[in-house]
DNA sequence: CTGTATCCCATACGATACTG
DNA sequence: CAGTATCGTATGGGATACAG
Protein backbone atom coordinates (compact mmCIF):
# COMPACT_ATOMS: atom_id res chain seq x y z
CA UNK A 1 0.00 0.00 0.00
CA UNK A 2 1.33 3.44 -1.07
CA UNK A 3 0.94 6.42 1.35
CA UNK A 4 -2.39 8.42 1.10
CA UNK A 5 -2.18 9.98 -2.36
CA UNK A 6 -2.44 13.76 -1.63
CA UNK A 7 -3.92 15.21 -4.54
CA UNK A 8 -0.77 17.24 -6.17
CA UNK A 9 -1.33 20.73 -8.09
CA UNK A 10 1.26 20.94 -10.90
CA UNK A 11 2.74 24.32 -12.57
CA UNK A 12 5.72 24.37 -15.09
CA UNK A 13 6.37 20.61 -14.10
CA UNK A 14 6.50 20.65 -10.35
CA UNK A 15 4.33 19.16 -7.71
CA UNK A 16 3.22 21.06 -4.82
CA UNK A 17 0.81 19.23 -2.08
CA UNK A 18 -0.96 22.81 -1.48
CA UNK A 19 -2.04 25.74 -3.12
CA UNK A 20 0.39 27.78 -0.59
CA UNK A 21 3.37 25.72 -1.74
CA UNK A 22 2.85 26.53 -5.02
CA UNK A 23 3.35 30.29 -4.88
CA UNK A 24 5.49 29.89 -2.48
CA UNK A 25 7.37 27.58 -4.75
CA UNK A 26 7.23 30.60 -7.47
CA UNK A 27 7.97 33.69 -5.54
CA UNK A 28 10.26 31.74 -2.44
CA UNK A 29 13.93 31.94 -1.95
CA UNK A 30 15.75 34.33 -0.81
CA UNK A 31 15.41 36.83 -3.33
CA UNK A 32 12.51 36.24 -5.41
CA UNK A 33 9.96 38.98 -4.00
CA UNK A 34 12.67 41.53 -3.23
CA UNK A 35 13.46 41.48 -7.10
CA UNK A 36 9.02 41.71 -7.55
CA UNK A 37 9.03 44.42 -5.15
CA UNK A 38 11.66 46.82 -7.02
CA UNK A 39 10.10 45.49 -10.12
CA UNK A 40 6.19 46.42 -9.02
CA UNK A 41 6.45 50.53 -9.86
CA UNK A 42 9.09 50.75 -12.71
CA UNK A 43 11.00 48.65 -15.83
CA UNK A 44 14.66 48.03 -14.67
CA UNK A 45 18.15 47.55 -15.84
CA UNK A 46 20.28 44.67 -14.89
CA UNK A 47 22.58 47.11 -13.38
CA UNK A 48 19.35 49.17 -11.56
CA UNK A 49 18.71 46.22 -9.60
CA UNK A 50 22.12 45.52 -8.36
CA UNK A 51 22.31 48.95 -6.97
CA UNK A 52 19.08 48.60 -5.07
CA UNK A 53 20.47 45.12 -4.16
CA UNK A 54 24.06 45.64 -3.33
CA UNK A 55 24.12 42.19 -1.30
CA UNK A 56 22.97 40.00 -3.53
CA UNK A 57 25.68 38.52 -6.30
CA UNK A 58 25.76 38.92 -9.75
CA UNK A 59 25.18 34.85 -10.10
CA UNK A 60 22.18 34.80 -7.94
CA UNK A 61 21.01 37.76 -9.39
CA UNK A 62 20.98 36.62 -13.12
CA UNK A 63 19.46 33.22 -11.83
CA UNK A 64 16.93 34.64 -10.16
CA UNK A 65 15.42 36.63 -12.88
CA UNK A 66 16.05 33.73 -15.34
CA UNK A 67 13.68 31.74 -13.10
CA UNK A 68 11.28 34.42 -12.82
CA UNK A 69 11.55 34.94 -16.94
CA UNK A 70 10.78 30.78 -17.08
CA UNK A 71 7.88 31.25 -14.67
CA UNK A 72 6.09 33.96 -17.04
CA UNK A 73 6.22 36.64 -14.18
CA UNK A 74 9.14 38.89 -15.53
CA UNK A 75 9.97 39.93 -19.23
CA UNK A 76 13.44 40.96 -20.48
CA UNK A 77 14.09 42.85 -23.02
CA UNK A 78 17.48 43.70 -24.99
CA UNK A 79 17.84 46.80 -26.60
CA UNK A 80 21.50 46.68 -28.39
CA UNK A 81 22.98 43.82 -30.31
CA UNK A 82 26.85 45.10 -29.35
CA UNK A 83 28.02 45.63 -25.66
CA UNK A 84 27.37 47.93 -24.16
CA UNK A 85 24.05 46.20 -23.68
CA UNK A 86 21.15 47.59 -22.79
CA UNK A 87 18.47 44.96 -21.31
CA UNK A 88 15.42 46.04 -19.20
CA UNK A 89 13.77 43.63 -16.90
CA UNK A 90 9.57 44.38 -16.34
CA UNK A 91 6.60 42.65 -14.88
CA UNK A 92 4.67 40.78 -17.50
CA UNK A 93 0.96 40.69 -17.05
CA UNK A 94 0.97 37.41 -15.27
CA UNK A 95 3.58 39.07 -12.94
CA UNK A 96 1.49 42.25 -12.21
CA UNK A 97 -1.07 39.60 -10.71
CA UNK A 98 1.35 39.67 -7.78
CA UNK A 99 1.04 43.22 -7.36
CA UNK A 100 -1.44 42.86 -4.25
CA UNK A 101 0.28 39.78 -2.91
CA UNK A 102 3.85 41.44 -2.47
CA UNK A 103 2.59 44.75 -1.58
CA UNK A 104 1.24 42.67 1.16
CA UNK A 105 4.26 41.01 2.16
CA UNK A 106 6.21 44.23 2.30
CA UNK A 107 3.42 45.73 4.38
CA UNK A 108 3.73 42.89 6.69
CA UNK A 109 7.19 42.73 7.22
CA UNK A 110 7.21 47.04 7.97
CA UNK A 111 4.28 46.17 10.19
CA UNK A 112 6.35 43.78 12.27
CA UNK A 113 9.41 45.80 12.30
CA UNK A 114 6.92 49.14 13.43
CA UNK A 115 5.97 46.74 16.05
CA UNK A 116 8.94 45.46 17.24
CA UNK A 117 10.16 49.25 17.43
CA UNK A 118 7.21 49.43 20.52
CA UNK B 1 35.50 52.16 1.43
CA UNK B 2 32.80 49.64 2.40
CA UNK B 3 29.94 48.79 0.06
CA UNK B 4 27.68 51.21 0.36
CA UNK B 5 25.86 50.29 3.38
CA UNK B 6 22.02 49.36 3.21
CA UNK B 7 19.96 50.23 5.91
CA UNK B 8 19.25 46.72 7.74
CA UNK B 9 15.70 45.49 9.43
CA UNK B 10 16.22 43.58 12.14
CA UNK B 11 13.86 41.14 13.81
CA UNK B 12 14.82 38.60 16.43
CA UNK B 13 18.43 39.14 15.70
CA UNK B 14 18.36 38.39 11.96
CA UNK B 15 18.94 41.30 9.42
CA UNK B 16 16.98 41.53 6.39
CA UNK B 17 17.78 44.24 3.41
CA UNK B 18 14.12 44.56 2.40
CA UNK B 19 10.85 44.27 4.19
CA UNK B 20 9.78 41.22 1.81
CA UNK B 21 13.06 39.93 2.93
CA UNK B 22 12.29 39.96 6.70
CA UNK B 23 8.69 38.65 6.29
CA UNK B 24 9.95 35.81 3.84
CA UNK B 25 12.77 35.06 6.45
CA UNK B 26 9.60 34.03 9.07
CA UNK B 27 7.18 32.63 6.92
CA UNK B 28 9.24 31.27 3.75
CA UNK B 29 10.86 27.52 3.66
CA UNK B 30 8.95 24.43 2.28
CA UNK B 31 6.19 24.05 4.94
CA UNK B 32 5.92 27.00 7.13
CA UNK B 33 2.83 28.70 5.03
CA UNK B 34 1.42 25.11 4.54
CA UNK B 35 1.35 24.59 9.00
CA UNK B 36 0.02 28.03 9.06
CA UNK B 37 -2.81 27.58 6.30
CA UNK B 38 -3.70 24.97 8.50
CA UNK B 39 -3.81 26.63 11.81
CA UNK B 40 -5.89 29.60 9.70
CA UNK B 41 -8.99 28.53 11.19
CA UNK B 42 -8.55 25.76 13.61
CA UNK B 43 -6.48 24.53 16.39
CA UNK B 44 -4.63 20.98 15.74
CA UNK B 45 -2.48 18.51 17.28
CA UNK B 46 0.69 17.16 15.97
CA UNK B 47 -0.60 14.00 14.81
CA UNK B 48 -3.42 16.05 12.53
CA UNK B 49 -0.92 18.43 10.78
CA UNK B 50 0.85 15.20 9.93
CA UNK B 51 -2.16 13.73 8.26
CA UNK B 52 -3.09 16.90 6.35
CA UNK B 53 0.27 17.10 5.38
CA UNK B 54 1.56 13.72 4.67
CA UNK B 55 4.78 14.00 2.86
CA UNK B 56 6.50 15.94 5.03
CA UNK B 57 9.00 14.13 7.99
CA UNK B 58 8.38 14.34 11.69
CA UNK B 59 11.46 15.99 12.35
CA UNK B 60 10.43 18.92 9.51
CA UNK B 61 7.40 19.47 10.88
CA UNK B 62 8.51 19.45 14.21
CA UNK B 63 11.79 21.93 13.31
CA UNK B 64 9.17 24.03 11.64
CA UNK B 65 6.96 24.20 14.32
CA UNK B 66 9.56 25.16 16.77
CA UNK B 67 10.57 28.01 14.32
CA UNK B 68 6.94 29.07 14.28
CA UNK B 69 7.12 28.99 17.79
CA UNK B 70 10.44 30.64 18.26
CA UNK B 71 8.81 33.69 16.03
CA UNK B 72 5.45 34.07 18.15
CA UNK B 73 3.70 32.92 15.51
CA UNK B 74 2.40 29.97 16.89
CA UNK B 75 1.91 28.55 20.34
CA UNK B 76 2.19 24.90 21.96
CA UNK B 77 -0.01 23.71 24.50
CA UNK B 78 0.38 20.33 26.56
CA UNK B 79 -2.44 19.31 28.16
CA UNK B 80 -0.57 15.57 29.49
CA UNK B 81 1.91 15.18 31.78
CA UNK B 82 2.71 11.35 30.20
CA UNK B 83 2.68 10.09 27.23
CA UNK B 84 -0.04 9.87 25.03
CA UNK B 85 0.56 13.09 25.25
CA UNK B 86 -1.70 16.10 23.75
CA UNK B 87 -0.29 18.71 22.21
CA UNK B 88 -2.30 21.18 20.19
CA UNK B 89 -0.64 24.29 18.06
CA UNK B 90 -3.06 27.33 17.32
CA UNK B 91 -2.11 31.17 15.90
CA UNK B 92 -1.18 33.81 18.54
CA UNK B 93 -2.99 37.01 17.84
CA UNK B 94 0.50 38.07 16.30
CA UNK B 95 0.15 34.58 14.10
CA UNK B 96 -3.29 35.87 13.26
CA UNK B 97 -2.18 39.07 12.06
CA UNK B 98 -0.69 36.82 8.94
CA UNK B 99 -4.36 35.59 7.89
CA UNK B 100 -5.15 37.83 5.15
CA UNK B 101 -1.39 37.70 3.76
CA UNK B 102 -1.41 33.58 4.06
CA UNK B 103 -5.05 33.41 2.64
CA UNK B 104 -4.10 35.48 -0.43
CA UNK B 105 -1.00 33.64 -0.53
CA UNK B 106 -3.46 30.54 -1.30
CA UNK B 107 -5.85 32.57 -3.11
CA UNK B 108 -2.89 33.40 -5.51
CA UNK B 109 -2.08 29.46 -5.86
CA UNK B 110 -5.74 28.78 -7.19
CA UNK B 111 -5.85 31.45 -9.34
CA UNK B 112 -2.20 30.30 -11.50
CA UNK B 113 -3.79 26.71 -11.06
CA UNK B 114 -7.11 27.67 -12.43
CA UNK B 115 -5.10 29.63 -14.98
CA UNK B 116 -3.30 26.59 -16.20
CA UNK B 117 -6.13 24.34 -16.56
CA UNK B 118 -7.79 27.31 -19.19
C1' DC C 1 1.02 10.32 20.91
C1' DT C 2 4.68 13.51 20.31
C1' DG C 3 8.43 14.10 19.36
C1' DT C 4 14.58 13.53 19.11
C1' DA C 5 18.84 11.57 17.33
C1' DT C 6 21.66 10.45 13.72
C1' DC C 7 23.13 10.49 9.25
C1' DC C 8 23.01 12.02 4.59
C1' DC C 9 22.19 14.63 0.48
C1' DA C 10 20.54 18.19 -2.85
C1' DT C 11 20.30 22.52 -3.78
C1' DA C 12 20.56 27.40 -2.99
C1' DC C 13 23.57 30.75 -2.52
C1' DG C 14 28.19 33.19 -2.09
C1' DA C 15 33.05 34.68 -3.90
C1' DT C 16 35.70 35.60 -7.55
C1' DA C 17 37.42 35.68 -12.17
C1' DC C 18 36.42 36.18 -16.70
C1' DT C 19 33.70 37.15 -21.49
C1' DG C 20 30.69 39.02 -25.59
C1' DC D 1 26.91 46.79 -19.55
C1' DA D 2 25.26 42.40 -18.69
C1' DG D 3 26.11 38.65 -17.72
C1' DT D 4 28.72 33.25 -17.40
C1' DA D 5 32.14 29.90 -15.45
C1' DT D 6 34.07 27.74 -11.74
C1' DC D 7 34.42 26.49 -7.27
C1' DG D 8 33.19 26.24 -2.49
C1' DT D 9 29.94 26.20 1.41
C1' DA D 10 25.91 26.42 4.32
C1' DT D 11 21.60 24.99 5.28
C1' DG D 12 17.27 23.00 4.60
C1' DG D 13 15.22 19.03 4.44
C1' DG D 14 14.69 13.64 3.77
C1' DA D 15 15.05 8.66 5.84
C1' DT D 16 15.03 6.01 9.54
C1' DA D 17 15.45 4.53 14.21
C1' DC D 18 14.51 5.39 18.74
C1' DA D 19 12.68 7.78 23.34
C1' DG D 20 9.55 9.94 27.04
Amino acid sequence: MEQTALKMLRYKGKEYPCCTSLTMGIIGGKWKTVILYHLLHETLRYNELRKLMPNVTERTLSLQLKALEDDGLVIRKVYTSKPPLKVEYSLTDFGKTLTPLIQSIADWGDFVVKQAAQ
